[in-house]
RNA sequence: CGGGGUGUAGCUCAGUUGGCUAGAGCACUAGUUUUGGGAACUAGAUGCCGGAGGUUCGAGUCCUCUCACUCCGACCA
């Protein structure tokens, strides 16, 4: 952190932001400081990993249940698999293997003995689910089989940073089979969507929808969908995905079913999945200078009650009325702890409370309170009668306008390259998303990513024809890919 | 895995050419007064100087190794 010296008044001035390092002078430093000071997460004893504190884990609970609402309105019932796969069982499917092996974390012992066959933890649950489904699935009654499991995952990732990248990380895998290609194709199109939807309206995080490469594309999959959000720093974060294994898998592990007209058939598959990192992606999108901002959907905290010159008589009895009456519509906490009211005025803002009220003896007498917006600082003055109705308008608004500022940022910073010098001179100037024209071959790719840093994150949905030929190239354009450096 | 930075109290750091019992501010505990943007005073508690080895009469300080965190690249959610 960088106390910047000056004269004692201008010190004490910037006292309230001192903890934390603003994000023009250093986004990642920003980013290291809100985990900490707002109490996400602590860094453990192992190295790239981390624990995840109440506070934090309070927000990933409010992201899983609403998702598995959403799981669970789509027809998908869940499952535990175990964390150990066999090595034998990994190794069915050759592209999967060969795209995690690097990363996956062995067991060879059991207490004092080494073990036959070694175990790997698992780094995702596909071949499980397979080996499963090769057992539990005969007829086409069986199909199709719609199943999510909520765990952990391990990957031996050489940098690690909080909640984007750790070795150990909490996700949710779907994985479903199906009769038809084309079942599987619509179960993984609707599962994106489910995503998109989440996003938009939970974290209140536009995305992008669209195809990745081939390059891009999940080991072993035919197929990875993804929706992409652009970070505050103008970086793009893959905010989840979902793939379509075709047969694939199916024939590796012999997943086959006997049809209508008692014909043995292969299963078509999908997995998606999304995980802690989302927490990463809202820090990012809606975080700021002074601490985490939160979409009331995923706060802990809705509202954060603040007595003032609460040793007076009356003032914490209609503060606690208050608590009682509002707990009834929002997550609300009454912090009548002896700090001073600035204190903890900074401490709920580091925190990311969408919303403050303030009551002191002044108000009562008024019979009014002071609600306090987070993201930005609006500050109204609200009878008591009224105060239901204030706040959920309020924390309404505040998760839609959330939304939309973030969807203004990422317009801002999305720029169209005709040739590979505006993409250069993009990527270096002003970073964010660069829309342009690709041929659709590797070469291109890997000479972009050469160049510039920048991957291609998205085929999207929705094209546009820029122009008629490949940034890169220059030969016939394919398609319009969304480019970007990526977390 | 390559390059840079940092490890001394819970946090931020000071610690002289190697020298006695290792320091400050904040935070913490108790009490009193305070309370509309990080309060004041009094009293108190707090250390394997990241770890291991070495040099030395003597190491927080010098040397070697190691571990962790952090940033920047290559790989990935």
């Amino acid at each position: 952190m960088n106390v910047k010296r000056g004269d004692q008044k201008m010190e004490k001035e910037k006292k309230l932001v001192q903890e934390i390092t603003s994000m023009e002078e250093d986004f990642a430093q920003w980013y290291t400081d809100i985990v900490k000071k707002a109490e996400l997460v602590d860094y453990s004893s192992v190295r790239g990993c981390m624990i995840i504190r109440p506070y934090g884990y309070a927000i990933w609970e409010l992201i899983q249940k609403q998702l598995d609402q959403r799981f669970k309105e789509t027809g998908h019932e869940n499952v535990y698999m175990p964390m150990f796969i066999p090595e034998s069982l990994l190794q069915k499917e050759k592209d999967h293997v060969e795209g995690f092996a690097p990363e996956v974390a062995w067991v060879t012992h059991g207490g004092d003995e080494e073990l036959t066959e070694r175990l790997c933890v698992r780094p995702t649950s596909e071949t499980l689910f397979c080996d499963h489904y090769s057992k539990v699935i005969q007829s086409y009654r069986d199909l199709p089989k719609l199943y999510n499991q909520w765990c952990s995952v391990v990957r031996w990732e050489k940098t690690t940073r909080p909640f984007l990248r750790t070795l150990e990380f909490l996700w949710q895998e779907g994985h479903t089979a199906h009769a038809t290609a084309e079942e599987a194709e619509e179960e993984t199109l609707r599962m994106l969507n489910v995503y998109a939807e989440f996003c938009e309206n939970v974290l209140a995080i536009p995305v992008i929808k669209g195809k990745k490469t081939e390059k891009e594309k999940f080991a072993g999959a035919v197929a990875t969908y993804t929706i992409e959000s652009l970070m505050h720093d103008g970086k793009a974060l893959q905010t989840g995905t979902s793939h379509n294994f075709g047969d694939r898998f199916a024939k590796a592990f012999g997943i086959q079913y006997t049809d209508k007209n008692n014909q043995l058939q292969y299963v078509h598959q999908t997995s998606w999945g999304m995980t802690t990192r989302l927490i990463g992606a809202i820090i990012m999108v809606h975080g700021d200078d002074n601490g985490l901002v939160l979409p009331p959907a995923v706060a802990p905290i809705q509202l954060i009650i603040i007595p003032i010159a609460q040793h007076k008589e009356g003032v914490l009895e209609k503060a606690n009325e208050l608590k009682e009456r509002l707990s009834k519509i929002a997550r609300v906490k009454l912090d009548d702890s002896d700090k001073m009211p600035g204190w903890k005025f900074s401490e709920y803002e580091m925190k990311g409370v969408p919303l403050r009220l303030e009551v002191g003896p002044k108000d009562i007498e008024k019979n009014q309170v002071v609600l306090v917006r987070r993201d930005n600082r609006e500050k109204v003055f609200v009878s008591i009668d009224e105060l239901e109705e204030k706040v959920s308008e309020i924390l309404k608004q505040i998760q839609k306008d959330l939304l939309e500022k973030a969807r203004q940022h990422r317009d801002a910073h999305t720029y169209v390259a005709k040739n590979m010098e505006e993409f250069e001179k993009i990527i270096n100037e002003t970073p964010g998303f660069i829309k342009a024209m690709w041929c659709g071959d590797e070469a291109c790719e890997t000479l972009i990513k050469e160049k510039t840093g920048a991957t291609a994150r998205c085929i999207p949905f929705e094209q546009e024809q820029l122009s008629k030929h490949c940034v890169c190239c220059g030969k016939e354009a394919k398609h319009m890919v969304y480019w970007g450096k990526a977390y």
